[in-house]
DNA sequence: ATCGAGAGTTAGACTAGTCTAACTATATAT
DNA sequence: ATATATAGTTAGACTAGTCTAACTCTCGAT
């Protein structure tokens, strides 16, 4: 095979659009995340169609084949096993061990992600709540947390799992003192596409437009 | 900067070449140790002087720049340090280390390496004898090995640095159950570039070419 | 049913790093 | 001192990944 760092980021990007967006992929959605233009998308759809890796057809989107996917589930057990390990061991903070392992994710073997999955304890999430998939490549068993937009005003939940790809979103929550562990206090689900919370540690009101609380996972704390 | 992981490969090489051959770097050594023509060195030693990491005069040799040496000693670092934390916690042996290292030395951070360091308990030798610069790029005080190439017949002596690079070498001696901590005894120091030496767990002769010799340091035990 | 705005593709150009083929400089042997 | 072998450079081509400019398809509004 031999897949350039390039390629791999174009297979990552529609695995994870396809998971948010919950909708075909287009050419303009790979293009705005990787911040490339459309005409570098298409051609690279070509060539990764051409390799079996995607299904890609023009003018109506593009999705994983099964060896896209099983691509793709091995980069994400690479990056989370790093991302893991960062904060375990070296002392990152959850905000900062994304764009360390987004890089190194391409660059380490099966053999250094083996060994080091031993060495962490074979980890099932990483450090922002996300399953690790195992060795085989599956995802362990779906965690049961709840979208923060699920809950109702006066419920205490605690944060398991914070969307941490995008730089504003995650320093917005990084700021705010909102992140894995955090104990907060639903204040308001607006119908204005807004959820107000109260964390614990600062007693601070802090107001979260729906796209960002829906990716928010919690557990009941008390309600 | 941002200089491309190829180009950091061809500093690397330069300034192993002036450490190991002791005499200007030609074109045709670099072309050599990175498998590519000369026509490809020649022109990446025109963009690298460009950039004033190297000093190259056509038909003569190229040397490094202080700039150029201060890239390296970097990368020295993150290889060194990777390789340390290959070993000692992911269970690595000490022949295996080097290749993921190599790869990974050009992609991880400066503050990814700083913790790595922190978290090692700063060492200043990695698992093959060689010395770590610290965190300000300067090479620790020389180690006191000498090359098994000056010892006497008899002497027995534990092996403290090896070389690595090579994979044929490393091989060699990996095989032949010579590495970091063996002991040995001197067995013959021929005048045919051949020193041969009994490992103290095998009670079996090894042969090594001189060039092999040269670069294995080792310490005495007894004489 | 048609049209036009917007999304997507095609065409063609550029860069970094690589190659082969052809040419040139250097150094060694006579 | 000269010839020649060898090392090194120049010229030109190719690929992957990117861009801009020009063209085309699709779909919602009329
Ligand atoms: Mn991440
Ligand atoms: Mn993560
Ligand atoms: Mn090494
Ligand atoms: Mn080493």
């Amino acid at each position: 095979m031999d897949l350039s760092p390039i390629a791999e980021d174009y297979l990552k990007t529609i695995y994870h659009l396809e998971d948010e967006n919950g909708r075909p992929v287009r050419t303009g959605d790979i293009s705005t995340a990787l911040d490339v233009t459309s005409p570098t998308v298409t051609s690279m759809l070509d060539s990764l169609d051409e390799r079996e890796l995607v299904d890609y057809t023009p003018y109506k989107g593009v999705e994983l084949t099964d060896r896209g996917t099983e691509t793709v589930l091995q980069l994400v057990r690479n990056h989370r096993l790093l991302e893991t390990f960062l904060m375990e061991h070296l002392d990152y903070s959850w905000s900062a061990v994304h764009d360390e392992a987004d890089c190194l994710e391409h660059y380490v073997s099966d053999e250094f992600t083996r060994r080091l999955a031993t060495f962490l304890g074979e980890p099932v999430t990483d450090p922002h709540g996300d399953l690790i998939p195992d060795s085989d490549l599956k995802m362990p068993e779906k965690s049961p947390y709840t979208a923060l937009t699920e809950y109702e005003p006066g419920d205490t939940v605690t944060v398991e799992q914070v969307p941490h790809r995008d730089p504003d979103v995650r320093d917005y929550l990084s700021r705010h003192r909102i992140g894995p562990g955090t104990q907060l206090v639903v204040d308001e689900v607006s119908s204005i596409d807004l959820v107000t919370v109260v964390p614990s540690t600062t007693e601070t009101s802090v107001a979260l437009p729906t796209h960002v609380a829906r990716r928010i996972g919690a557990r009941v704390v008390t309600k």
